[in-house]
DNA sequence: GTGAAAGCGCTAACAC
DNA sequence: GTGTTAGCGCTTTCAC
């Protein structure tokens, strides 16, 4: 089913009906109309690696994720309500997560579709190669590894950390551990720094006892949650350095016979919707995910379309949502 | 960046690097070492649309979703899993919910797709023509307008409600409340089917008064919770038609000031793992999401391969996971 | 208003 | 062993 059987059955070119599929002039009104039909008939669609080999323009957005999880996932809806009523198509390739060669996957695979299948892309991998293929509008969500000279979206983690332990600090908690994420990446970083500097703000001495890797893993953090809980002089309070941690935390306390939040209060962050839903309800620090992919696609479609774009690195709000997980110390 | 720029560059012909990149015999050792260190050097990756348009073999497999929804993203993850070693590359097509020609969405899709981009594609869109692209492999997931020749997988859904009901009735209730699901989906209707049969099998002529329509949707349903737990003889259990519907009852209940499981019980079904965290953790019929994923792309590259495959409709166990949501009436 | 022909980047026959 | 060439399905000059 190609153009070719189309202007056959047509009685005309494949010249004429490509005219008429891109709706260019010079078609009379008889053809078109007869093209039109066939096309309907046949219920011909033009071969989109056809289309995309010859123009260079695709109207298709690559989003690139490391993993299916559930903050890619989230970010991914984001980005489809973007992507809507915008004419461009959105395809999704994920790396399901794979080891080999973790640095240059995105770097591989953009080189393969750039220019061809995809006009631009969003990597949502955790190491942004700094030195992405050339020609390509990029855009890095959240891009782990440090300062980028790419353009970034990313939210506001120092300040998100600096306001979950500002929260347990006013609720009158002087022992608030930190479940820290992973060492490689840089937003885990920057939450540690946000609880690190408000501690010290209201003139407590972090104490290192209190600082333990959960590393985004439920079973890390169960261990480390465990082991936090059970040391000597047990801390009041516990900023978890995101949900998965953070319900690990409240499950590793239930074990214990430690009511959440009458006997340990917890704090969350990178929040997906669902964690609300645990029990009890989670206080967390908002990142505003979908918004993050709904900005990113729209920021590359201004790059693709070669728009002006005011600031090419966005940094999103945190914002603390109280829930039932923490109280004020009696 | 072309093959042509790494021929030039190489000094051999342009058939020489295809070779060298498609590992045919007929290279010279010198050669294939100065062609492949030209390529590392200029970092050259093939085009995946021109290698797509002369080969009719991509090694990509389309994942085509009506939306990213939590059912859907589950979906993926069985799927990405499944991928994984498989010598295929996996890319997601989201219609974003689209309203606009939803029937012909996953056909048009599909055509442009097939026999350039995509070796073969798994449908996780609710209405699927019958009539798809012949030619190019597909396994549909779940497909709502009802049995289909197509290569399918679902889940047990009758017999997943009739596990719940089961539960419901074995627990002593006898005043069991259905809210249903799409009227337009099989599989809501299958669960419907499943509760009437529990019910009549019991002894119990269903009550059409106890028989509302929460369609999925969060506002839908808890108008319709709040109407079941304020009628005249309330329901002592509800069995809704998925977890969204199961969340809103309970939070209705609560609103009303009952509680769960104490002054009702609740069983969900549809469940992602999520909702095993709401409060008190649901009662839910367990659909094996991802395996169905997994399964839909094992029989999809089975299909593409030409390999034997026992059976085309493949319907996976549901059970029953007791949580805290559900007890025994006094 | 319409069609012939070149060429997008690549691969596979087939010469040399 | 290596290069020349045709052509995948499409769009776009440019003749007619």
């Amino acid at each position: 089913m190609t153009i070719r059987d189309v202007a056959a059955r047509a009685g005309v070119s494949v010249a004429t009906v490509s005219k008429v599929i891109n709706e260019r002039y010079g078609v009379s009104a008889a053809t078109l109309a007869r093209v039109r039909a066939v096309i309907e008939e046949l219920g011909y669609e033009a071969s989109l690696v056809a289309q995309s080999l010859r123009n260079h323009r695709t109207n298709v957005i690559g989003i690139l994720v490391a993993d299916l999880e559930p903050f890619s996932t989230e970010l991914l809806k984001g980005a489809a309500d973007a992507i809507r009523g915008s004419g461009f198509e959105l395809v999704v390739y994920s790396a399901g997560g794979r080891t080999g060669d973790p640095l240059g996957w995105e770097k591989r695979y953009l080189s393969r579709l750039s220019g061809t299948l995809v006009d631009g892309a969003v990597l949502v991998t955790p190491t942004v190669s700094l030195d992405v293929v050339p020609g390509t509008p990029v855009v890095a969500v959240d891009p782990h590894t440090g300062p980028s000279h790419l353009p970034t979206i990313d939210s506001d983690n120092l300040r998100g950390a600096q306001l979950a332990t500002e929260h347990l600090l006013d609720l009158g908690h002087r022992r608030i551990a930190f479940l820290a994420g992973r060492p490689d990446l840089q937003s885990a970083e920057l939450r540690k720094t946000g609880y690190l500097r408000a501690l010290t703000a209201a003139g407590i001495t972090p104490d290192e006892d209190l600082i333990r890797i959960g590393a985004y893993d439920p079973e890390v953090s169960a261990a480390s949650a465990h082991a936090l809980l059970t040391g000597p002089d047990r801390p009041t309070a516990v900023f978890a350095a995101n949900d998965i941690s953070a319900i690990a935390t409240v499950d590793a306390a239930r074990e214990l016979g430690l009511a959440v939040p009458d006997d340990l209060s917890v704090v969350g962050f990178d929040n997906v919707p669902e964690s609300a839903l645990c029990s009890p309800p989670l206080t967390t620090v908002d990142q505003p995910i979908r918004e993050m992919g709904h900005r990113a696609i729209r920021m590359l479609i201004a790059l693709i379309n070669g728009d002006e774009v005011e600031r090419t690195h966005v940094t999103l709000d945190t914002g603390l949502v109280v829930r039932h997980s923490t109280r004020a110390l009696p």
